[in-house]
DNA sequence: AGCTTATCTGAATATATGTTCATATATTCA
DNA sequence: TGAATATATGAACATATATTCAGATAAGCT
């Protein structure tokens, strides 16, 4: 049932090869701006990296601060620093100050909800 | 309430530094082993590049072949091919051959429970 | 004011990563 | 068989990234 003809797409200079034009004029119809792309995509490598996930599912449970997360990851605390700077740029975390220490914990409903499915992905 | 006083974390070589000791250890019990922490942190990872989320979003929807995903993402077909075959090491993508066409569909409930979050968080 | 503690910042570096190019494999059709 | 099409693979390169080190900022304490 596929009649595999290489068609080209739209005048653009570049001629490319495209199968199943309606496929990709759908795509194109159904997928979100690039804007959010960007966004959602900033939003999961966030948590793609061994040592910000370990940060963020410590916050899950519990308020912490720098130190506790250097002790806990094993890491320096510069390295844990830089890496919350990160969260608090997408606003995933926020921050308390208690005199010189900072609690920081989770301030993103939907990160928690999506690593709950990661940990049942995991669980099987 | 915080009584900050630095102490000493177990035995080991390196002296770390941790103020509070029993958050640090409730984080140590709750958490999951390393060896799932580093396939769900890979599980984000591969959704965290603007292509290949792109490549997942029309593949939620749509069997596609890889000219039809070069031709939306306007990016090279050797490009699509080396994503894709990251989706199917971590099994995320099934493929299905019909001629010299192979079609990609999604192979995994989980990635379009992560998607949908995503939206949501995007859709405010 | 000084001293200590907790966190932040910027530069530097080693490593990881995405894409392209050239080439190889696999399938269909003449 | 040979030509054409669809996809895969490996090397190469340019860019991104995670961590460390050294030094800066900010708050509490004496």
């Amino acid at each position: 049932m596929s009649s595999a003809k290489a068609k080209c797409l739209d005048g653009d200079a570049c001629q490319v090869r495209v199968i199943h034009l309606d496929r990709v004029e759908r795509a194109r119809r159904e997928t979100v701006s690039e804007k959010e792309l960007n966004w959602l995509s900033s939003l999961y490598k966030v948590l793609g990296d061994p040592s910000r996930l370990k940060i963020v599912m410590a916050l899950r449970n519990v308020e912490m601060c720098v130190c506790d997360l250097a002790a806990f990851l094993g890491l320096t605390e510069s390295a844990i620093s830089h890496q919350l700077r990160r969260f608090k740029d997408l606003a995933l975390v926020k921050s308390r100050r208690d005199g010189q220490v900072i609690y920081y914990s989770l301030d993103d409903e939907h990160v928690a909800e999506l690593l709950n499915i990661g940990l049942e992905h995991v669980a099987e």
